[in-house]
DNA sequence: AATGAATGAGCGTTCATTCAT
DNA sequence: TATGAATGAACGCTCATTCAT
């Protein structure tokens, strides 16, 4: 498998998104609110990065905030279909699982770890609401998987290893550096994770 | 150990600490920003929280943020001072060393994981810089530690190791949940760490 | 004579209004300023209510005043053909006069009082003006109305008797209750006028 | 007694006011009110005319329509007082005691029939509640007051009278003239009203 | 002619900062 | 030193107006 860089995909990602001012603005929100952070995010700031005027922004939402809902609904539906889809292959180990959806998950996640601490920290209750349910579905995710492969684990409570394969893996990939991300960083994963799971 | 120990010992900590009106000034900033985030944490709100005026702030502090980095700065020499203390004790295990440092840090993190997280998103780029440099003081920590006991590692990469001690570890204790917390936290940290480094 | 007359009346009137797109948009800055008052009558929710787009409202009217300096227009126009008719009636008494106009006038008005209000507030100055032009007229007539009958006046100033025609008149209209509307206004209007102004 | 001016009286009832943050504000409200209307008076020209800047604006009141609401109180406990006071005259015949009352009332004004023009048409329901609420009040005083005199009228109907009594008094008032202002305003009215009540 | 997405000046409001007391 | 009333730049948002289609 040839690897393509994480951000070679990522800019495909945003080029096969059709570009509706819809999605113009939210692309544009999320480039302003990694530069700047949630206090930085003016809607005028948006508006210019997005190549249009305030008056659009509430054309399309209705207020500030509701561009951030969108963004985060873009990001949490990303990551879903990745683990709904591998869901389907069978016989496959559960570190092979793993890695599959690290892999994916990293090379999808569109604007990656900078995005996602900016995200988690919007004052909005409603927003951080829908990141936590997110967290949930997820580990719903890990868990059923986790499950499957029950046998192979020496930790017996599934849901402390849940837990430990969330956060640990977020742990990682959310402090991404530049000498560590893409491959090395889900290998490096995936053997902090094998070593804690696997006798 | 019970729960308790922690908040006693963050109270004595507090209380320890000289009850100077910079000090009351930087924990109201550290109240206000945990309960009502960054966006709320007004310099008024602060300064009747640490029950002086608006205009005493200004006498201690530059700007509004000059209280925040004052407030980095506290949160640093805590860390540092607990790791410095740590190097001391020959001849212990390195997972009894991580084991003591983790728990003493728990214990000493004046108000834990919520004002960290908050800290690290406050947008002033100067601050930022300083919850960076303290990332790499405590990375120099854990690096020198597991070069103390290099003989007992699996892992060749020094650098990689401390990238997933410190990131491991901080994404379990900032997403501590009721269930999982205190002892029980620790005890699944080391754990995971220990499976990680050592063979 | 029942309420729902003047409704009728109103209806007619209405619907004799031949429907060019003028009078469209013009009906539906009435009733968009009666309903939300002239903070509320936005040009989209004029537009809206018209049943056209709001560049089709630009095509008609060089601004939203034009819109509303129309309507002032209608009215005016309206209420000057009442009292112009009217004149023609030879050997009428005064108090029969006035009944008249004030039955007339009440149920041609084509949104009676609530409209009055609100266009007597419009900011723009021009149309402001308009509405004392309309009130000037009014005057004229009600005074060669008062003058045709002097010898029945205990009023000497005409114009004082004016005044408190016109304005006695619209200050009960104006406030017109659940209670006292319609013809029991009419009535009472009359009494209070022949009382003040016939010995 | 000395005729003093309407004009004279509200110039010192300004000066006795006690020149409070307060109330400069609410005074530049009235005047802006009165100049620009309701969609003019901006909280930054409110403040300009009060020689403040927006944010002492917001000091002491908690929102525009609050600075409006305080005029409105005003003006309303001005008018409240002088009916209340006027209860306690024994033996005064009911178009002395209404002479009276229209005369003070007419004098106390503070801005005249022009604010009370753009007040009544101030688009915050709340607000105009008050004003409602103040007419019922008034309506209350002039019923019991009629009641007491109810020997003298040929009006059966008291509910009636009080209508009769407020709507036309403020008719006239609301719409008063530079040539019809004052004590010939307050005779017009009083004549028009004995004529009405008085057989 | 008719449309309605796009524009941007201007609104109400907040809050870091200053300074007379 | 300490105060807190006063300041005004900058925010989120609205809506009269324009113009490519």
């Amino acid at each position: 498998m040839p690897r393509r860089s994480a951000k070679s995909l990522t800019r495909q990602a945003k080029q096969a998104r059709a570009k509706t001012t819809v999605n113009v603005i939210v692309d544009a929100a999320a480039q302003v609110l990694i530069r700047e952070g949630y206090a930085g995010a003016t809607t005028n700031r948006i508006a210019e990065r997005a190549g249009v005027s305030v008056g659009s922004v509430y054309q399309y939402f209705d207020d500030k905030d509701a561009v951030f809902a969108r963004l985060i609904d873009r990001e949490i539906e990303a990551v879903v279909s990745i683990f709904s889809a591998g869901t389907g292959i069978p016989e496959e180990s559960l570190m092979s699982a793993l890695r599959r959806l690290l892999t994916v998950a990293v090379e999808t996640w569109s604007y990656g770890p900078q995005l996602y601490r900016q995200l988690e920290h919007v004052p909005d209750d409603a927003l951080r609401r829908r990141v936590t349910e997110a967290k949930t579905l997820l580990a719903g995710f890990i868990r059923s998987l986790l499950e499957t492969h029950r046998a192979e684990l020496r930790v017996r409570d599934l849901d402390v290893a849940t837990f430990v394969v969330i956060n640990a893996s977020t742990g990682l990939s959310t402090n991404a550096t530049t000498e560590m991300y893409g491959e090395p960083l889900v290998e490096t994963t995936v053997e902090l994770l094998e070593r804690y799971l696997i006798a």
